[in-house]
DNA sequence: ATTTATTATCGTAATATTGCAATATATAAA
DNA sequence: TTTATATATTGCAATATTACGATAATAAAT
């Protein structure tokens, strides 16, 4: 169906879903990556460095906002964009706590 | 359209993207979770666990499979399914070296 | 060989995602 | 106020994803 049935999941399973899904779309990374290599905020520079039209990198940033991933303060006409770190550690901890539980045991 | 220009990224990005997007799901999410719980391999009591019908179950497997999340061996009649842990582990140490990244810089 | 149990595949319907042109909005500068 | 710059929104078209019923394939047990 195209549809996900959310409601037969528990919260936490849809809120990693929804933030990996997020996350899951090489335009994306590369904009995270973008992020992390100039480290303080930015905007529509993200447009010149990666080869797509102006809508597609603003429906981009807005998925990855909404995913609170990123956030944008405005700042004169334009917007900037940072990664918001309390969201990528929540990431970064759920994944170290799957490979800590996979150290003690073997399939 | 629905089509991600991945000519367009780094290989390294459409991997990561690859990877994530295969997670980014709340059944798969709960597949892992539960083959995390029972920490040793199994096959489709993921079935009787999940309300999903079997068809829907076998698909997110084989997409786990085909992103090397998962592997499944065969034994007797059925197959026997567990995490990868070194994809585990791929993915664990790309979001580490972003949490590391943000330590030092704030935006 | 037939039956049974387990998993995979096919076909299809419903919905979601990606990308862009065109256009709108917002703010600063002239 | 007009103009220029920066970003967002709208409205498609193309493709991808999710889910399931029906059915096939595989292998053990009878």
């Amino acid at each position: 169906m195209g549809i996900t049935k959310s409601e037969s999941f528990t919260e936490e399973q849809n809120e990693i879903a929804n933030l990996l899904k997020a996350l899951a779309n090489p335009a994306r990374v590369a904009i995270i990556q973008y992020l992390l290599k100039v480290d303080s905020c930015i905007c529509g520079d993200i447009v010149n460095e990666l080869p797509l039209a102006q809508p597609t990198i603003s429906q981009h940033l807005k998925e990855l906002k909404n995913a609170n991933i990123i956030q944008g303060t405005i700042e004169g006409k334009s917007i900037c964009y940072c990664i918001n770190p309390e969201t990528m550690s929540k990431i970064e901890s759920y994944f170290g706590g799957i490979s800590l539980k996979l150290k003690n045991k073997c399939c």
